[in-house]
DNA sequence: TCGTGGAATTGATATTAATCAATCGACCGG
DNA sequence: CCGGTCGATTGATTAATATCAATTCCACGA
């Protein structure tokens, strides 16, 4: 593993204040590798052999049932997937496939389960990842079930708008089929979607959104931060 | 607190294998309290001063938005609830309600973050406490984005079924309004559902579902342990 | 035993979302 | 520069679900 990402990944909140040996430990039994777009990195149900750390790309995390399919999340650098089934030694319940050209470390599961028992920093940052996550998907269980589809997408286009820097005109960051999906909803329907938000000043054009009345906006969507706030 | 409950937090996965002291410790600041039906416990958004275990009764989870609620969970004894928000010292996401009368303990939130730094057995039963309730929403999560609502209700029969013995015949327990929440549907709703499901071999009389055509519903609900087996 | 109130059910209707089909448009390789 | 491909959009239709209104059912207390 070449050093700049060593110290990437030992800056990472869940190893930043770990041992220097047990980092070294765990980072001896792990691999990096180059992955092409569209690449199947794992599928729900095997065993969780390894923790997964996305180092650059995006990776989509997403499942499939009596054949249809929805996308779950999105991981982007750098930031891990699939701890809980790592941590439990249970099967995967999402699958993962790289959106991009990405670049993932992989660490044994069983080192990660060996080092969190011998390193009580380790188990303290995991124990604070998984607690952020299980609030992640309270969250979007809330909006998924308190909200119209209109209003999800709303709320989203907020969330990104804060997320690209506030201003009124930002980039969505993914393809619009997956964003539907995300978002509990056909494509078409998201079409559809955008267009009845235009009557609350939201344009787009492509993947560029333009917010032309904020206060309109927020006054339909009414975000709230236990909801829409992923840092608490 | 009394012996016999005292026994029995002590035997709960995430007490028993913690030490003496630190059991000791944390139970001290603790205190155990009765309420009656339909009361309040704790409200989304307020800080989270205690981890609440369920010794008896039931408690529904659930969140408000804009005017509308949702059931996400039930708690039944003896189970703790809102243990990410405890340990991330971060506001509830949800709101907690007794259903029924119930016998609650309430441990300081501070303690329980002070001995998960004391005491690694208790560190693990956490990690894995948390675990499991993220997976436990992950599954809710593909369960309501990827079934339609006659699905949802036909697995949720299932499932009941299961954890009721096995047999043909068993009860609902609760109320059909709380039940069509938790399935993310409205009551009247509900009631057409179950009559869908009369094609598939599932007769109705007011809590007791009868199970006439056990292969048949199968058939239909393609239950999937990445969706329904809460133990893994 | 008889109200009584809340839950459950039913029916009619409106709203929302999915599906099916067709077209548009951008990007890419030859 | 031209097809070709894939995603996005649009329109028409169907399916699913919510809403509103009215009973019916049932458990409970007077």
């Amino acid at each position: 593993m070449p050093d700049s990402e060593y110290r990437d990944i030992r800056e990472l909140d869940l190893f930043s204040r770990m041992a220097d040996g047990h980092f070294a430990a765990l980072t001896r039994g792990a691999y990096v590798q180059n992955f092409p777009a569209q690449v199947d990195l794992i599928a729900e149900g095997e065993p969780s052999d390894f923790l997964h750390i996305v180092l650059s790309g995006s990776v989509d995390l997403f499942s499939e049932w009596n054949g249809r399919d929805t996308s779950l999340a999105t991981v982007r650098p750098i930031s891990t997937f699939i701890l809980a089934a790592t941590i439990k030694d249970a099967p995967y319940l999402m699958s993962a496939r790289t959106l991009e050209k990405s670049r993932i470390a992989l660490i044994p599961s069983q080192d990660v389960r060996a080092i969190f028992d011998a390193d009580s920093n380790f188990a303290r940052a995991i124990v604070a990842e998984l607690a952020q996550c299980y609030r992640a998907v309270v969250k979007a269980q809330k909006d998924l079930k308190l909200r119209t589809s209109l209003e999800r997408l709303a709320n989203y286009l907020l969330r990104q708008q804060a997320h690209s820097g506030g201003g009124a005109v930002f980039e969505l960051d993914f393809e619009k089929r997956r964003l539907a999906s995300v978002l509990g909803m056909t494509p078409e329907n998201l079409s559809r979607t955008f267009k009845g938000l235009t009557s609350y000043g939201v344009s787009v054009s492509g993947t560029r959104i333009s917010i032309d009345d904020q206060a309109e906006l927020e006054r339909f969507a009414k975000p709230n931060p236990l909801i829409d706030d992923f840092s608490i």
